[in-house]
DNA sequence: ATGAAAGCGCTAACAC
DNA sequence: GTGTTAGCGCTTTCAT
C-alpha cells in the first residue's frame, strides 16, 4: 500500500503533468503502445501507480465505440442452471478484459423487455440470451442494432445472431438404453413445460429413442411436468396411480426429479431399488441427492463458454458470415439413482 | 414494434433535429425535467419512440459522474449461499435504475485485487461486500477514493463503511434448545474454516448456547470442517470413530449438513430416527435435501435488500454520519432432520 | 421555457 | 516518438 493521493480527481491529465508527458504519452503508455520510450514509459507508469490511477472506463468506452460488456440474459439467477453458467462466463470474461451485465427475466416479458433495454443503454457489445423461451419476444431491437447475440436451440441464424444448438438425442439415447439394459420396460417420462422448445425436443427424442430399441410407450406413462421440483412431484403422483407401477422414470429436468425423489421418499418408495430416476441437466445439486442423481449431463460451464467465444469472435472478427453454429453434446453420467429393475411385482408396501 | 431507423448512429442531436428542437430540450425531456412544455415534451417523444432512441449510459456517467452501478463481490456465485443474494440485489437494483457489477474472487486474493480494479475502472458508486473472509486485504484503494461500501459482519465501522451485522446468538440459541427439547445431550458441532471470522463466532455461539443450558461439550464432539459437502463428510466420519456417538450435530454450514447427511447415508445411519442435522443458512437446497433440513436460517434476501439500502442511503443521503449499522437476526426453520433422540444403549457416567 | 456552448475523461488523427 | 487537438454523447450552466 502506497500512501496515495487523495485531492480532487485524478485523471489523465494530472498524470500527464506530473509525468511531464502529454497525455496522449499516458494514453499510449496505459494501452501499452509499443511505440514509446521506455524511459517515459516508465516515468509514467509511476506517476500512475503512485497515484493510484486507474483510467475511466466510461470515457473510454465513449470515445472508443467500445463498451468491453456482454450482457447476459438468464431467466432466474436462483434456477440451480445458471450459476455455473454466471460464474464460468465471468471467469472468461475476465480474462479477456470484459465486463457482464448480468440481467434475469424471472420469467416477465417486461422484465425481459427492462433487460434489453438496460443492454442498449449500456451500449453492450454482445448479448447471451441464455433464458429457454422468451427469446423472440424482445430482442427485434437488439437485431436491429446488430448487436451479435447468441441464442441456445433457437431457429435460423441471421447475420451477427450466433446458435448453440444441443445434441439432446445423444444422452437420452444413452439413458434409455441404460434402463433398458437395467431391464426396465416400463419407462415413464415426466416432461418440462412443452411450450418450450427445449421441452418439448427432450419428450420427442425420449419417444424416438424407445422406439429405435422397440420398447412401447404407454401414453399413460407420460405426464407433464413444468421443471420445478413441486411439478415434479405432482407428476409422479400421476404415474403413481397408474393400475401398474413404471419401474424407471426419466426426468425432463433435475429439478423434476428431484420432485419425484421426494415423493419417493414420502412414500416409502426406495431408489433404485424400486424405481429407477433419470435427470437432464446435471446441475450441481443432482450430486448432492440422496441417491446422488443418474442424469443426463448438458455441461453449463461448456454452454457458456462456448457462448462467451460465440460473442468474442463476433467482436473480434468481422469475418462472421452469418451467424455461427456451436454444438453441445449431452451425454449420460451414472450415478446411484438407477438400477436394475426391481422383479414384476405388485406395488412395494409404503413403509412407516 | 415500429419501423425503426437504420442508418448511422442516432443520438441526442439525431433527436433534437427531427423534433426541431435543441439538445438542451430533448435531455430535459428525457430527463423529465417538468419545466418543459408539454408541446414540444410530445414532439421529443415521439421521435424518441419513432427511433427507438435510448440514452447512451456512458455519456451520461460521464458527464453526470455518476455511473449507476453498484458493486457486488461474492466468492463463488456457485455458492449455493450466493444466487439468492445476487437474484435479489438485481431485482431491487432494477427498480431504483441501478445496475450491478457482480465479481467473484473465487478464494483468490489476486481475483479479489482484480475485483477491485474492476469496480473502480466502472466508477461504482458503492459496493457491497459478501465474501466472507478476504474483506479487508485490498479494500484501501476502495475506502480511500470514498466509495460507500458494506460488508457483513466486520470490524468497526468508518464513514461510508456500513456494516451489516448478524445476530448468530438467536438462531444458534433456538437450535441447541430445540435439540436439547428433544432430549439430546451428546451433541456435536462441526465448524466452518475458523479463519473466518463468521465460522468462528458460530463455534463460540454454540458452545455458548450449550453452557448456557447447562450442557457439557465434549471436546471429541467440536471438529473442524471446511463449509464444503466433502468437509463435513471428513468431518463426520471423525464423529463416527467416537466410542459414543453424538445424537445430533450442528453444522456450521448447510453444506456441511449435506456432507453429513450423505455420510449417514453411506453408513445407513438414519436421520432423525439415529441421529439429528441441523444446518445454518437455510440456502435453497435445504429444503430440497431428503429429509429436508432443519437449519437456522439467515436470510438472503434479507441481506442483500439490507445491503442494497446500504448502498443506496449512503448515495443519496449525504448526512450519513459514520457508516450506518444494520442488523439481521437468524432464526431457527424447522424441517425434518431433527428428531428425539435415540435411547440410549449405554448410559454415560454421570460425575457430580 | 428554451437554446448555445462548455466540458466530463479519454482516444485517435494528425502534425511535428 | 511525442504533442496538439478534435471530438465520443450527453448534461448543465448561462443567456435569452
Amino acid at each position: 500500500m502506497l500512501a496515495q493521493y487523495c485531492g480532487p480527481p485524478m485523471d489523465i491529465r494530472e498524470i500527464a503533468k506530473r509525468a511531464k508527458v502529454s497525455t496522449a504519452t499516458v494514453s499510449r503508455t496505459i494501452n501499452r503502445v509499443p511505440s514509446v520510450n521506455p524511459q517515459l514509459a516508465r516515468r509514467v507508469w509511476s506517476v500512475v501507480e503512485e497515484l493510484g490511477y486507474y483510467p475511466n472506463t466510461q470515457a473510454r468506452a465513449l470515445v472508443s465505440g467500445k463498451s468491453r460488456i456482454f450482457g447476459l440474459i438468464v431467466s432466474e439467477i436462483t434456477n440451480p442452471f445458471f450459476p455455473e453458467i454466471v460464474q464460468v462466463f465471468e471467469n472468461i470474461a475476465v480474462q479477456h478484459g470484459y465486463e457482464i451485465l448480468l440481467t434475469s427475466t424471472v420469467h416477465d416479458p417486461k422484465r425481459m423487455e427492462i433487460s434489453v433495454r438496460r443492454m442498449i443503454e449500456r451500449r453492450v457489445e454482445g448479448v447471451a440470451v441464455m433464458t429457454f423461451g422468451m427469446e423472440e419476444l424482445v430482442l427485434e431491437d437488439l437485431k436491429l442494432r446488430n448487436v451479435p447475440l447468441v441464442f441456445v436451440d433457437v431457429g435460423p441464424s441471421r447475420a451477427h445472431v450466433s446458435n448453440i444448438r444441443i445434441d439432446y438425442l445423444h444422452g437420452i439415447r444413452q439413458a434409455v438404453q441404460h434402463l433398458a439394459a437395467l431391464r426396465h420396460e416400463r419407462i415413464a417420462f415426466i416432461t418440462g413445460p412443452l411450450q418450450l422448445r427445449s421441452a418439448a425436443t427432450r419428450q420427442q427424442c425420449f419417444l424416438h429413442c424407445m422406439e429405435e430399441i422397440g420398447l412401447t410407450v404407454d401414453p399413460k406413462l407420460i405426464v407433464e411436468g413444468d421443471h420445478t421440483m413441486e411439478g415434479g412431484m405432482v407428476a409422479f403422483s400421476q404415474l403413481l396411480k397408474q393400475p401398474v407401477m413404471p419401474t424407471a422414470v426419466l426426468c425432463s429436468n433435475d429439478m423434476t426429479a428431484i420432485g419425484v425423489m421426494r415423493r419417493c421418499h414420502e412414500e416409502g418408495i426406495l431408489i433404485p431399488r424400486d424405481l429407477s430416476v433419470v435427470g437432464f441437466d446435471d446441475i450441481r445439486m443432482a450430486q448432492f441427492m440422496l441417491p446422488p442423481l443418474t442424469t443426463i449431463q448438458m455441461s453449463q460451464a461448456e454452454l457458456a463458454r462456448l457462448a462467451f467465444h460465440a460473442l468474442l469472435s463476433e467482436v473480434q472478427n468481422e469475418s462472421a458470415p452469418n451467424g455461427a453454429e456451436y454444438f453441445l453434446k449431452t451425454s449420460l453420467v451414472l450415478r446411484e439413482s438407477t438400477g436394475l429393475a426391481p422383479s414384476r411385482k405388485s406395488r412395494p408396501e409404503k413403509s412407516g
